[in-house]
DNA sequence: CAACCTGCTTGCGCGAGCGCAAAGACACTG
DNA sequence: CAGTGTCTTTGCGCTCGCGCAAGCAGGTTG
């Protein structure tokens, strides 16, 4: 297996206070895994034998239920580690990756968890503050769900995503990776139709531009304000 | 300030792996509170300073939103840790833990986190897997809103509250602390009204037993069933 | 270039559950 | 024990958004 370069990873928060010889006897218990478009990088429900970095591309992650309806918990982006369920004491995965871009992941054992946080307690307290951020985003989650209608839901989703995955372009601001009025609405538990007909009115309205897989805002302050709930 | 007695946390699991003498180096650092019925422990939003542990009582955690709508986060039972949010790389509560009954509870400033994990990195370990499990817990109920009608949601939360908090009484299984349809509208994502009808149907079912901020579940396979949603 | 597939749009009708409103029940206070 | 406040029940109408169904567009394949 070859050496995998220390410059793919120096530059992420997580490792920036490891030394080059500390991130490279990291490096050398990782394996680095495309993974194509649509494919998974493992299945709820399976075994967790390995945690993950992703270094480039963007995953979906998803969970289904028992009657076959699903949902999109949370999207990972690059930086991100994930499926890391040994860490906190499951021993299976509880969602399921799957890539919404080409991407690519690196890949080590449960087993160096342990050996990684012993040696550099560093990554213990990051890590512990990445799961902190997503049990507040859950809430945050739990909180809309629970108390605004479909329309500030969809808002508030693609107001995140601008700001996960934005790139700016011309008149406004582009979601990076391929995403459908589907997985729109499995973030924000609505259906396929209902997301649609409001992106149609916001299109009107000149807020957004739609198209297949793609969405651009225009207007993200309007967004805002609508998020915000001012009829 | 008195000393605390060991014996009053020596039974939880977050400290088995302790001796003895560590613990009272810990205990020494702690300060005893009672919380009366309905006051809070700390504020939303207001600076984290403290830490804590429920020795005994139940407290409802709740986040309003900018509107002023409310909802129940989560609860917590004794022997959980909450308002560690310096841990977790914040610098304010996100949430206000009110006493829904008379509660007890041990208070460490936030800057001993530090220490104690140092010396005993055990509880590092054990606080990872609680967020774990609570973000566990936050999707399922993010994905329980996402997908399930409001009956349904409602037979999942109150199957979880007598699995965290049920106590065995003649003809059924009682929630052993004072809950109010308020409550569960709150954590549920309906309305007051709503529940009130569930439950009087439930009632009229056998299922259940209601009563002034009581509530006795008399059939705990049937509500179960109930949420698995065979219509 | 035609055929096909997948994702998007749109119309229409219906039903769950919310909002409002009013009244009843229970517990605590003086 | 009457009075008061909080919690709960129940009725009624209305609206949001879902479900179904049909048609459309754009990209890909032979």
């Amino acid at each position: 297996m070859a050496a995998i370069d220390r410059s793919l990873v120096r530059a992420l928060p997580m490792f920036e206070k490891l030394s080059d010889a500390e991130l490279d006897r990291m490096l050398a218990r990782a394996t680095l895994r495309r993974v194509p478009i649509g494919q998974a990088v493992f299945e709820q429900g399976q075994k967790a034998t390995q945690f993950f970095l992703l270094l480039h591309g963007r995953l979906k992650v998803t969970q289904v239920t028992a009657d076959g309806q699903q949902i999109i918990v949370r999207v990972v982006h690059p930086g991100d580690i994930f499926g890391f369920a040994k860490a906190l004491m499951r021993d299976d995965y509880p969602g399921t990756p799957t890539a919404a871009a080409e991407s690519l992941v690196l890949c080590w054992p449960t087993e160096v968890w342990g050996l990684f946080v012993e040696q550099n307690p560093h990554l213990a307290v990051n890590a512990m503050q990445t799961i902190g951020q997503r049990l507040q985003e859950a809430h945050t989650r739990i909180r809309e769900m629970a108390t605004e209608e479909v329309e500030r839901r969809v808002a508030h989703a693609v107001l995140r995503l601008i700001d996960q995955a934005g790139r700016k372009e011309g008149e406004g601001i582009r979601i990076d990776f391929p995403i459908s009025r589907q997985d729109i609405a499995e973030m924000t538990g609505t259906t396929l139709h209902t997301v649609s007909r409001i992106l149609s009115a916001w299109e009107a309205k000149g807020l957004v531009e739609g198209g297949r897989q793609k969405l651009l805002v225009r207007d993200a302050a309007g967004l805002a304000t609508l998020a915000e709930g001012e009829s």
